[in-house]
DNA sequence: CTGAAAGCGCTTACAG
DNA sequence: CTGAAAGCGCTTACAG
């Protein structure tokens, strides 16, 4: 395979030349950068990343971990975030934890990434409040999406999950709704996972709001997951006369509370009526009502924050973005969208 | 940062005896194994990756190549294979193409991949027949997922496309349906992505078999997606009188179709029935017929397929899995699910 | 079974 | 603006 010498020889330069005119280094004169470019064409020649990492010390490579990739809202974000590294010279190296441990000790043996990668990602990546002040103690810079992870000094990208649900529960009181139950997730509460606990107060927020005071028995802890969904319906109307209303805190839970409902001959939403949280894909489809987040716009500019202070090739002095404003969230806005699971209760 | 000369030191050998110790090669005492890895232990010591690679000649990653990994069969691949490439010691490398042609030139820069990666596995990705020449000339192992994809002496795991239609059909035909329409995708018909050809033949077969004539205006073409189903069906919808039952070519044109009917006031499947193909995470919400096809598995063992040639660690010689057997697809079964989208068509 | 030494293919001070 | 040389941290023949 063609090497940096190779390139050197047909140019008449030295290697150290190549190496700086292909990186676009502002010391090399007009004309020997063109040489050293028409030379590596030629050649068909390309770096040798590992022999580039060893001597310059970076990876050209970030780390990008999420719970499950097979959920929306994780491979929106990837899909967003996989095209910003890549335009950026960037490799993308997957974590998905899916829910296994094991893979969770892997990303915490900080040694290892750290020598892999020049940043990382963290996706709602659920971890014990002492893993996250151990990465915050590495020299890795690292980008946070959604509450549910939150790294010291990592800047972070996410929605008001608070509001998000007060919005979603506000709809259907709007309509006339007070019998109204909530599905969230993610009863592990070793890790901190915060986004269902602020999906909570949201829901509870805007109940009270309203004048209607919390029903522990409406209020259900499951995953965020279809399965979860599902599971949390079928638990809430075993319990009782069912509520006219559900909040579901994302619209997978929503989907699966759909499934539940018509399992048990109870109509959407003449019914029962139906919200989640996304805008998920196949929302539209299902006609569900949600309020919107903007997952590949999270996921865009999570990455750009990542690596602007790294430059935009992976090139030039490593400078960790800490400090000024990073323990401030950038918040994005969500929206509400009504479509068809959502619809005033029936007069008894 | 702790390095092998370190460990050696610790330990009391060489770091050529750390490397041996560490890599779990045989050539190693047991006793001076043991010193090793408690040394490395003690210290946290973990090898650079980028020192390892350009020593050794390997890289330890794979690229992993999907189209778009927002949909559900190539989320429910990377998963799988996410899974097998980490436990195997393997990192992942994910290019998501995006139908970006600029990415798919990247991918193809052959020289760039071959320095980056051991292997590489392509998910149903659409290229020229001379780019999979050309891919087959290179060094580099790789497998193809799907029949969309076939590169010359790469193994290759895929379903029997044409049974798949084929399957989808009959059930419909076995309901009494004789309009049967189909929707299909991929029109760029430079690219050789023959799937959704396969599911076309067997969707003409079965109805063949029946004595049913397919009516080309009952053919649609348009993409793999949630809108493209919703396009196809809209198009169909405005060709005249609508057909008694639609075979989508995978369950996110399904589902599209639904809510193509749905806007019109047609019902399914009181009006029109609709079979997809796929078992998407969503066709038992949406109550769809589907043929299933295993994603995670066809992952899984495409992953093990491309590993197991290498060596289980990223150690040992190359060894290029070529010749015998590779040019013999593993096809994977798929199964009718009947849900609630299809039914006998209404007696006129 | 173990070690000394070369070498993998680059980048980076340093000197000019 | 350019080059000679050291060095990044490993692995791999080779020799014993």
């Amino acid at each position: 395979m063609t090497r940096i010498d190779d390139v050197a020889r047909l140019a008449g330069v030295s290697t150290a030349t190549v190496s700086r005119a292909l990186r676009g280094l502002p010391t090399v004169s007009a004309a020997t950068r063109h040489r050293v470019l028409a030379a590596a064409e030629q050649l068909d020649y390309e770096v040798s990343p590992s022999a580039s990492r060893l001597a310059g010390g970076r990876t050209g490579t970030v780390a990008v971990v999420v719970p499950r990739i097979t959920r929306w809202f994780f491979s929106t974000v990837v899909e967003a975030v996989e095209e910003y590294l890549h335009q950026s010279g960037y490799d993308l190296l997957l974590y998905n934890l899916g829910g296994r441990e094991q893979v969770r000790q892997r990303v915490l043996r900080t040694a290892n990434l750290h020598k892999r990668v020049d940043a990382m990602m963290l996706v709602a990546t659920p971890l014990r409040p002492a893993d996250m002040t151990a990465l915050a103690t590495l020299e890795l810079p690292g980008v946070t999406i959604s509450s549910g992870s939150r790294v010291p000094n990592w800047p972070c990208v996410r929605i008001d999950d608070v509001a998000a649900a007060r919005a979603a529960t506000k709809h259907l009181i709007d309509l006339g709704h007070h019998r109204i139950a909530h599905i969230s997730g993610d009863p592990d509460d070793e890790l901190a996972f915060t986004t269902h606990l602020d999906r909570r107060r949201g829901y509870q927020a805007a109940l009270r709001s309203a004048g209607v005071r919390p029903d522990p028995t409406l209020d259900i802890e499951s995953t965020f997951t279809i399965d979860g969904g599902n599971r949390a319906t079928a638990e809430l109307l075993a319990r009782g006369e069912p509520p006219t209303a559900i909040v579901a805190a994302c619209d997978e839970m929503a989907m699966g509370a759909m499934t539940a409902l018509r399992d048990v001959g109870l109509r959407v939403p003449q019914d029962v009526s139906v919200v989640g949280i996304d805008d998920h894909d196949l929302a539209g489809v299902l006609g569900l009502s949600t309020v919107a987040q903007p997952a590949a716009e999270q996921g865009r500019l999570a990455a750009q924050m990542l690596l602007d202070p790294l430059g935009a090739r992976p090139a030039g002095p490593i400078v960790s973005q800490r400090g000024a404003g990073c323990d401030t969230p950038v918040v994005l806005p969500t929206r509400l969208v009504v479509r068809d699971s959502t619809a005033p209760p029936r007069a008894h």
